[in-house]
DNA sequence: GATTTATGAATGAAGG
DNA sequence: CCTTCATTCATAAATC
C-alpha cells in the first residue's frame, strides 16, 4: 500500500509514465476511429436495409465520454511562456544563434526555469517553431500566387525583421 | 504533493489522477462495448445481406485516410500511418524485434499495405522514428529541475540503460 | 461562451 | 544510428 491519497488537495499519484500514457492515447485514438468507421458503416447499411432484422443500434450509438466533434481523451495540458520568459527567448532568438545546441538548450532552460516552470523539450520546441514561423512567413510573402495556408497569414512586409504583430 | 519514488527505487512521476484515470478506464470500456456491439451487428448483417453494396467489413474497419485525430483528409503528401497499421505497427514494435532487418521491413511493409498504402521507406522510417523517440520520451520533463529530454538533448548514456521498459 | 487565431507539440522524412 | 527540418495537429489565448 502507502499510494492513498488522503488529501483532497493532491489527488494524484503514480500510475503511468508519459511514453505509456501516449501510447495510451493512441490506442483509444484509434478505437475512436474504429467506431466512427464502423457506425457510418451501420448507418449506411441500415439505410439500405432498415427492417433487416430489427436490430438498429438507435441510441446504441451512445456518446460516450468524448467531446463532440472530436476525440479529446485526456486533456493534456501544453506549457505556456510566461511573459519574462518569452522577453528571454525572443532576445536569444534575435541573436542570431541559429537553432542552439543541446548544451545551449540546457542553460537556457535553466535560466527560463528561473521565471516559471520549464523544460528543455519546450525550449527546444520553442526554437523549432520560431525558426520554421519566421521562415514560412518570408516565404508566402515571396510567391507571387500565394493563397491562404494553413498556418497564419502573411504579413504585408517585414523587411528588416519578422516580429510577430502583438495586438492588444 | 509532488513525485513519488517507487517501491523499486524507479522514480515514476505523477501523471494522472485518480479521478482522470477512472474517467479514461470508463471511456475505453465504452470504446470496446460499442465496438463490439457494432461488429457483431454488422457481421449479423453481412450474413444476410453479404452482396448488399460490395461493403464489407474485412480491413476496412478502419478507413484508410482518417488520421487518428479525426480530421478532413485531403490528399497528404506525408505518408500517414492508418489506425490499423499503427496498431500492428506497436505491436511490432513490442515484441522487442528491436531493429527490423531488410527482410523483415518488406513482409511488414507487405502486411501493411493490406490496410492502407504504404512503403518500404515508410516502414523504416517509422521504426527509426519510434525507436529513437521512445528513448527520449518517458520519463523527462515534469520535475521542476530535472534534465528533460528530448530531440534536442543528447546525453551520454543512462549505465542503467533505460532504452524502453517493456510492459509484459 | 462560441469562434478564430496563435502557437506548443507530434511526427514523417531527410541528412550526416 | 542520431540530428534536423517541414508539416500537421491540438489547444491556450484572443476576439467577437
Amino acid at each position: 500500500g502507502g499510494e492513498a491519497i488522503g488529501d483532497n488537495n493532491v489527488p494524484y499519484m503514480k500510475v503511468m509514465t508519459d511514453e505509456q500514457l501516449e501510447v495510451l492515447r493512441k490506442q483509444i485514438s484509434i478505437y475512436a476511429t474504429i467506431c466512427e468507421n464502423l457506425v457510418e458503416m451501420h448507418k449506411a447499411v441500415t439505410a439500405q436495409q432498415d427492417s433487416l432484422a430489427g436490430m438498429r443500434l438507435g441510441n446504441l450509438y451512445c456518446d460516450p465520454l468524448v467531446t463532440p466533434g472530436g476525440h479529446k481523451i485526456t486533456a493534456r495540458q501544453r506549457w505556456t511562456p510566461t511573459p519574462m520568459q518569452l522577453q528571454i527567448l525572443e532576445r536569444i532568438f534575435e541573436q542570431g544563434t541559429g537553432t542552439p545546441s543541446k548544451q545551449k538548450i540546457k542553460e537556457i532552460t535553466h535560466e527560463l526555469s528561473q521565471h516559471g516552470h520549464i523544460s528543455e523539450t519546450n525550449v527546444y520546441n520553442w526554437f523549432q517553431n520560431r525558426r520554421a514561423r519566421s521562415k514560412r512567413k518570408q516565404v508566402a510573402n515571396l510567391l507571387p500566387n500565394n493563397n491562404a495556408e494553413s498556418e497564419a497569414d502573411a504579413d504585408e512586409d517585414s523587411p528588416t525583421g519578422e516580429k510577430k504583430p502583438k495586438p492588444d
